[in-house]
RNA sequence: GCCGGGGUGACGGAACUGGUGAGACGUGGCCGACUUAAAAUCGGCUGCCCGCAAGGGCGUGGGGGUUCGAAUCCCUCCCCCGGCACCA
């Protein structure tokens, strides 16, 4: 038959495979002590972030599963036991929204959309452990997130107050300040509104120092996933200083980082929604006046007042506080460019160091004195341009860029005893002489603030608290969970959970004196589910506990943890803190969940985000089922680095597919041509020696780039030159037992490398020239000898200029490379009557021959 | 404004710790073979400019520098993407 009419098919090839996967249960793993528990081999937890179920996958899913797939097959060719799991972070708004539109049960449609996940997953060919499969709505699944949630109730973790929450009016629910994004909802964009409610927060602000210092525990994480981090927990090191009002006899901590510019303090400046205001303001001559200004301020939007660029507004109270450094008496203002969430919503207003504190001082015509003088020629050029001379025209010297940066070598001025110090010392001793007279003392402030987890949606995880007349805060037993979610009609929410309306279910009596109770109606944010779910897939079936510490200590932490940077600070944050909540509660070893942490970038369409309304959403499925899962799945590797994300461009999935054709019909041809059972010369030469060593060289470049992380654009490219060599060499060396045994090791090796991307046709023609299973062989050594080459181009260059080339061996180094170089004729010429200055010579390169 | 990432052919992207004449691999384009024809397949060419050619000149965002040698190191400027942004 003519071979070069077979044409490569990877419907039926592809459905082989996945039935003897299937079948087979090829990637599952037992855990310790169970048989089948390969306690020899050094583990490896591959882990992508998992998806949210709604309708099907999309291009986004197809790229970190192919990408985890072929870390997960990589480590298990590098002898690990790997674990690689999968499930569905399942409870969420778009559920309930669609529920509220069509009345269907947010549990239904979740649960078609698994469905069809798993389904795809599956034709797809990734390897995944099912029988760790859950999914975040199974009451199997969430009795545990109850039960973790009592537990950090325990630890004092997890605390309802009433607090300033920030509420989003279209979904009718309060969101974390995570989920605010420029002052809107993050899900619908919807402008949030402050309120005041009684809500659930766990305490991760305890955990803020852990969260900066065990950085240093991870041992690859994308530089700007840690960044983003450390500025959202935003530690800054300074003092609290106390400044007293003695006609109301109050004392107001601020924090400030500068303690150093205390004798610079002029003014006092509180947050319109200080809780103070009212009794500072009664009996002075302007009541009406900042009453007004709260008001306004309180119904401005986040964006409003977040307006940088604005100019500063305020209104003076009559009263003044002591500065605690000078006893002097300072006017105090309340205005909205304090803060009330950060530090302690009162500032103490140093004008001439600080910009938003001057622009205020500026406008309002109060004193800016300086108190710190820049450090001669520190700054550089730049720090006297046009200030100390009070030239500057309508700005009040002797105020600039130099006394508004500040740098180690400042030293104070104006400041009693302190004055002529270096700043540093400064800010020392000034802590030490407050707290020794109770005024002050260091402290550190976080930007990062508690996580609220309340949320008055129905579709969601209920929280396991019951609120009794008599006696309060009830937790729910650990015997009674799970709270399961109960039915309702109605998902509409009208700004309370649509649980009230369970009548039956949240009425209940109260486990610890039986009077009559109240369930809590409020669901949690489905973050709570997805900061334990890499724990649970380790013994998912566990009825006694969310997880076995002698299991979770053996597969933890997990090795590689793949997805989308959109979660570089929610998610990653949030799951970094359950574990060390875990690990505080005994239940857990590790301190971190995640050591190395890989983000993708997002593929795009004609360059632009895919959506339904421009109409250029690439659906994996129909790719899948035009040119194979192996097509796509390597098409998306080899678009570019991974980290970077990319163009879908339909002729580069199609020169995929080219390439994966080539490979096949190079299998079947070499499959019918030659006989299994030739000897590998063990002195090659000639087009054999050639073939192997290209095979060679594609098995050391792949596996370098394999192990630098994530170069799989260029091991792939690696496997297109040795099946572009095959192409090229074949017809010469078909028919010689040499030469067919150097085709059946170029063809099974190119099988073999692209196994991780191609796992079907890999297999396939594996198993057509070697025989057995490619997942079973041990990832492929390159021999060194084949790598080394006898001869080497030797680049002449005269001044820099490359003038010959020729073929050198690869032994010579120094003169003797020097004379082979003087000897060609286009470098003598060059060399004519002119000076020898220098000679470089990098053996194995070049000689490089500098005249004048 | 601050913090990260990036700027290389028509396009996606290669290039080890500065060392071949930068551009692997793929796409696109051009040419050829096979074919009645097309598709598929196989082979060749393809950074730009001048030249019939041999050959020469210019080229990794712009400018400057270090070096025998720079896409790679340093300074400076410009542009693009992402994050944060009155955080005291």
């Amino acid at each position: 038959m003519n071979v070069s009419e077979q044409r490569y098919e990877p419907e039926p090839i592809e459905t082989k495979w996945q039935r003897v996967w299937n079948e087979e249960r090829t990637w599952e793993v037992a855990n310790p002590g169970e048989p089948g528990s390969e306690g020899s081999k050094a583990k490896a937890y591959v882990l992508e972030m998992l998806p949210y179920p709604s309708g099907e996958p999309h291009v986004g899913h197809l790229k970190v599963y192919s990408v985890g797939d072929a870390v997960a097959h990589f480590r298990r060719r590098n002898g690990y036991e790997v674990i690689h799991p999968m499930g569905y972070d399942a409870f969420g708004l778009p559920a309930e929204n669609h529920a509220i539109r069509t009345g269907e049960h947010p549990r239904a449609s979740t649960e078609r959309s698994i469905e069809e996940f798993r389904e795809q997953f599956k034709r797809w060919g990734i390897s995944i452990d099912w029988t760790r499969e859950v999914s975040t709505h199974w009451p199997s699944y969430y009795r545990w997130t109850q039960w973790i949630f009592l537990r950090l109730y325990e630890q004092g973790l997890a605390y309802r107050s009433e607090a300033a929450v920030q509420w989003c009016p279209k979904d009718a629910t309060v969101l974390a300040n995570e989920q605010v994004v420029e002052g809107r909802c993050e899900r619908c964009g919807t402008l949030v509104e402050p309120r005041r409610l009684k809500q659930w927060f766990f305490k991760i602000t305890d955990y803020a120092d852990r969260l900066l210092t065990d950085f240093d525990l991870l041992e690859s994480w994308p530089e700007n996933v840690v960044t983003m981090q450390r500025n959202w927990i935003g530690r800054s090191e300074g003092a609290e200083a106390i400044f007293r009002c003695a006609a109301v006899e109050l004392d107001f901590e601020v924090f400030t980082t500068r303690p150093d510019t205390l004798f610079g303090a002029t003014f006092f400046v509180l947050a319109p929604e200080h809780p103070e205001i009212e009794r500072l303001i009664e009996g002075t001559d302007n009541v009406e006046e900042v009453r007004e200004y709260v008001a306004a301020a309180m119904r401005a939007s986040a964006e409003e007042r977040g307006d940088e660029a604005r100019e500063k507004t305020g209104v003076r109270i009559g009263r003044t506080v002591t500065n605690p450094v000078n006893g002097e008496e300072i006017p105090v203002y309340v205005a909205d460019y304090v803060l009330m969430e950060y530090g302690t919503g009162a500032i103490m207003a140093v004008p001439a160091h600080d910009e938003r504190d001057f622009e205020f001082a500026t406008r309002f015509g109060l004193e800016i004195r300086p108190v710190v003088e820049p450090a001669e020629g520190a700054g550089g050029p730049s720090s006297d341009a046009g200030v100390p001379g009070g030239e500057a025209e309508d700005v009040p010297a002797p105020i600039g860029e130099a006394f508004l940066s500040h740098s180690e070598n400042d030293r104070a001025i104006n400041s009693a005893e302190f004055s002529g110090r270096p700043s540093p010392e400064v800010k020392r001793e000034i802590v030490a002489w407050l707290q020794e007279r109770d005024l002050g003392r260091p402290a550190v402030n976080y930007r990062l603030r508690d996580w609220l987890l309340s949320r008055q949606r129905y579709w969601g995880c209920p929280i396991p608290i019951i609120h009794c007349e008599a006696c309060g805060i009830v937790p729910v037993p650990d015997e009674q969970l799970p709270v399961e979610l109960p039915e309702v009609e109605e998902y509409q929410p009208k700004g309370k959970s649509p649980l009230e309306a369970a009548n039956d279910w949240v009425e209940t009596s109260c486990p610890s004196c039986e009077g009559p109770a109240r369930r809590e109606t409020d669901t949690m944010d489905t973050f709570v589910d997805s900061s334990w779910y890499f724990l649970r897939y380790l013994d998912p079936d566990n009825e006694e506990r969310p997880f076995d510490r002698e299991i979770a200590d053996h597969w933890m932490p997990v090795d590689q943890y793949i997805g989308g940077v959109e979660h570089a600070i929610l998610h990653l944050m949030y799951a970094r803190f359950f574990v060390k909540a875990l690990a505080d509660g005994g239940y857990l070893d590790v301190q971190e969940p995640f050591t190395n942490l890989f983000t993708q970038g997002m593929i795009t369409r004609d360059g632009a985000k895919m959506s339904k309304s421009k109409g250029n959403v690439v659906s994996p499925r129909e790719y899948v089922e035009r040119l194979g899962a192996d097509t796509a799945r390597t098409y998306i590797c080899f678009m570019g680095p991974p980290e970077r994300g990319g163009d879908w461009v339909d002729e580069g999935a199609e020169g995929v597919h080219r390439f994966l054709s080539r490979l096949w019909r190079l299998g079947v041809e070499v499959d019918e041509r030659t006989e299994p059972g030739a000897e590998l010369p063990s002195e090659p030469t000639g087009e054999v020696r050639e073939l192997l060593a290209k095979a060679h060289w594609s098995i050391d470049k792949a596996t370098r780039d394999f192990e630098r992380g994530f170069q799989f654009n260029t091991v792939i490219a690696a496997v297109m030159e040795l099946v572009n060599e095959a192409y090229r060499l074949k017809d010469g060396l078909f028919g010689s037992s040499e030469g067919d045994a150097a085709l059946r090791f170029a063809t099974a090796t190119a099988a073999s490398l692209i196994f991780p991307f191609a796992p079907h046709l890999g297999s396939e023609i594996w198993e057509m020239i070697e025989g057995g299973r490619v997942w079973e062989e041990p990832w492929p050594q390159a021999d060194p000898t084949l790598l080394s080459r006898d001869t080497f181009t030797l680049v002449i260059q005269v001044n820099g200029k490359v003038r010959a080339k020729l073929e050198a061996d690869s032994g010579l180094e120094g003169e003797e490379l020097l004379a082979l170089a003087r000897a060609e004729e286009q470098v003598a010429s060059h060399l004519d009557d002119k000076e020898i200055v220098k000679e470089i010579v990098v053996p194995g390169r070049l000689v490089n021959i500098v005249v004048r």
